[in-house]
DNA sequence: CGAGAGACTTGGAAGAATGTTA
DNA sequence: TAACATTCTTCCAAGTCTCTCG
């Protein structure tokens, strides 16, 4: 019904007509969300108990309650927030009856609903081979309906084409909504847009959309509020198609923009911890934690209603402690907050003596919880860096840097006359540098000591393989020296080859291995796929002969065709 | 101009698919 | 070929930044 795809590739797809001023497309058809299924009730042998005894809840009422059973055994439903929270929301959903009679969430036994779930999963898993199969059509027959779009032309991926089912709340660190009841989306509740001419999606049958809008200065398909923070979510496109690839384009187009400029700014910032108003003051020494540590921006947030978490313009006193002296160096700041998702940032750093007396002067006579810099706002920081160059926020400093750090590292590390892994493992440290410097962590997995262990155990072996090979190539030489004859001098060549395959191989086991240890708590993903200018990587793989398989993979060389599409190994950042 | 709405990017974890090993 | 580990993909939360409105 969409009509035939254009495929990808082809010249000239990342140059196309000029649209005028703020907008998006010309043309957009799709089929709107996907809805999730309607909620199943339980089987009759699978019962709830209350205080003990066996109790049949309404359909609502224990719909919610499956959200609460399946999460039995995760560490959420251990914390009192989440647990008041979904107690206070489920008692809303309940039947005046059933208010009655629960009252205590203690007393609620979840564990044999827990359990069907756990079986239902693991039937599924051991489904024969031709019923997965048939599942597996089913999905993709939805994705080929739901999954594209037409935008001017081109049958583009949709991102997240299916609305989100409901189920508990689940905020990152100590966030105050943790465990609310997620509300099922209905059509009613969704905002479709799309051309004007284009085929309108059917909302599901016996539904009616809450709105059909024709807005081409957006890109987004269809939307909806959520009801924990009241906020719009959007289906839009997936990173592989052209709009947002062209965006992504335009974020690297504007960060070497700032490659030109950056040194005239660092000098104006320096000048300006001088400036006679503190708000000027304040906003260089934000403005440097910027440059220097690659923080984020900081905007206010509403107080209560998300997780206790800071960026550069919102950090408090209590965040960060000054040491005139410490280990040997000077003027030593020490940073220990919460960022996004509630990670943690801790970094002691030495920073210029300005920006330390600074610090002292920002801190003088304020208690921990006040901000540290109480006359800035992100607000007023942007509007100074706008005018420093067309097109700059905060943001664009954290991709600058991250760029730029790669180019730097893969020219330093990158050894020619390394072998393949060899070379990878210098890209992988490039690309870790960047991970540091924006504090990208992951929680170390739960199989990585493990795995260490039969990682080196594997090493082990093979040293020992190498070692008999070492002496089976001298036994062979000896005996060449003896005999002089052409099987001798053959079995040499053969026992060398052996030897040299073989340490070869103990060579790449111990990359992976120094790779995996590096690596322990570091995430490369979100540097790899939103701070660094792919033409980089491109262009490192054409010089070195690397095949671009090697660094991204398949839904990565999808997001960065256009990237691949044009950048030649002397591309610079 | 300041708060809130809106649109879009960025983020780690969980789940699914795939690869490897005993 | 089952069990386990690794990699890929999906999920959806949480940021940034601009725009709008009183």
């Amino acid at each position: 019904p969409l009509g035939l795809g254009m495929g990808s590739g082809g010249c000239g797809r990342w140059e196309e007509e000029k649209k005028e001023d703020g907008v998006k497309w010309m043309q957009l058809e799709h089929r709107g969300p996907y809805f999730v299924p309607l909620y199943e009730p339980l089987p009759e042998d699978v019962q709830f108990y209350y205080d003990g005894k066996p109790l049949k809840l309404s359909l609502a009422t224990e719909e919610i309650a499956t959200f609460y059973a399946k999460m039995l055994h995760h560490e959420y439903t251990t914390k009192e927030i989440f647990q008041n929270n979904f107690f206070h929301d489920w008692r809303k959903g309940m039947t005046s009856e059933e208010q009655e009679i629960i009252k205590d969430l203690d007393k609620c036994d979840f564990r044999e609903i827990h359990k069907y779930f756990v079986e239902q999963n693991e039937a599924r898993k051991a489904l024969p081979k031709e019923e997965k199969q048939k599942l597996k059509e089913e999905a993709d027959k939805i994705q080929e309906e739901y999954g594209y779009c037409i935008l001017d032309g081109h049958r583009e991926k949709i991102a997240n084409f299916k609305t989100e089912p409901p189920g508990l709340f689940r905020g990152r660190g100590e966030h105050p909504k943790m465990g609310m009841l997620k509300k099922r989306i209905m059509p009613e509740d969704v905002t479709i847009n799309c051309s004007r001419d284009s085929k309108i999606p059917e909302p599901p049958e016996g539904h009616k959309w809450k709105e059909v809008r024709f807005d081409n200065t957006v890109t987004w398909l269809a939307s909806w509020t959520e009801n924990i923070n009241n906020s719009l979510k959007y289906i839009m496109l997936n990173p592989s198609s052209k709009l947002k690839g062209e965006k992504d384009w335009q974020k690297y187009e504007v960060a070497r923009r700032l490659k030109d400029v950056v040194h005239e700014i660092r000098a104006q910032y320096r000048r300006d911890w001088k400036s006679k108003e503190i708000k000027k003051r304040q906003r260089a020494v934000a403005l440097y934690f910027i440059d220097k540590l690659a923080l984020r921006a900081g905007n206010e947030k509403e107080e209560g209603e998300t997780a206790d978490t800071v960026g550069c313009c919102s950090l408090r006193v209590e965040h960060i402690q000054l040491h005139p002296q410490l280990d040997g160096q000077e003027h030593v700041v020490e940073f220990d907050f919460l960022g996004k998702d509630s990670i943690r940032y801790y970094n002691k750093v030495s920073v210029e003596k300005p920006v330390f007396r600074n610090l002292q002067l920002f801190m003088k006579n304020k208690d921990p919880t006040d901000d540290l810099f109480d006359h800035l706002t992100t607000t007023f920081l942007n509007k100074h860096l706008q005018h420093l160059m067309d097109g700059l926020t905060a943001k664009v400093f954290r991709t600058y840097n991250a760029s730029i750090t790669l180019q730097e590292q893969l020219k330093a590390l990158t050894n020619p006359e390394d072998n393949v892994a060899g070379k990878l493992l210098s890209y992988n440290r490039a690309n870790r540098a960047v991970a540091i410097l924006c504090n990208h962590q992951r929680s170390i997995p739960k199989t990585f000591a493990k795995s260490m262990q039969v990682l080196q155990e594997k090493i082990d072996t093979k040293k020992k393989q190498v070692e008999e090979a070492q002496e089976e190539v001298k036994k062979a030489e000896d005996e060449y020296e003896d005999t002089k004859d052409a099987k001798a001098e053959a079995n040499v060549e053969k026992k060398k080859k052996l030897l040299k395959r073989l340490e070869e191989q103990l060579a790449k086991l111990n990359i992976q291995a120094t790779d995996k240890e590096e690596n322990k708590q570091i995430a490369l993903g979100t540097s790899k796929l939103n701070y660094l200018d792919p033409r980089i990587s491109v262009a490192w793989c054409k010089k070195f002969g690397i095949p671009i398989e090697r660094i991204y993979n398949k839904t990565q060389r999808e997001k960065f065709a256009w990237a691949i599409d044009m950048a030649g190994e002397d591309f610079e950042f």
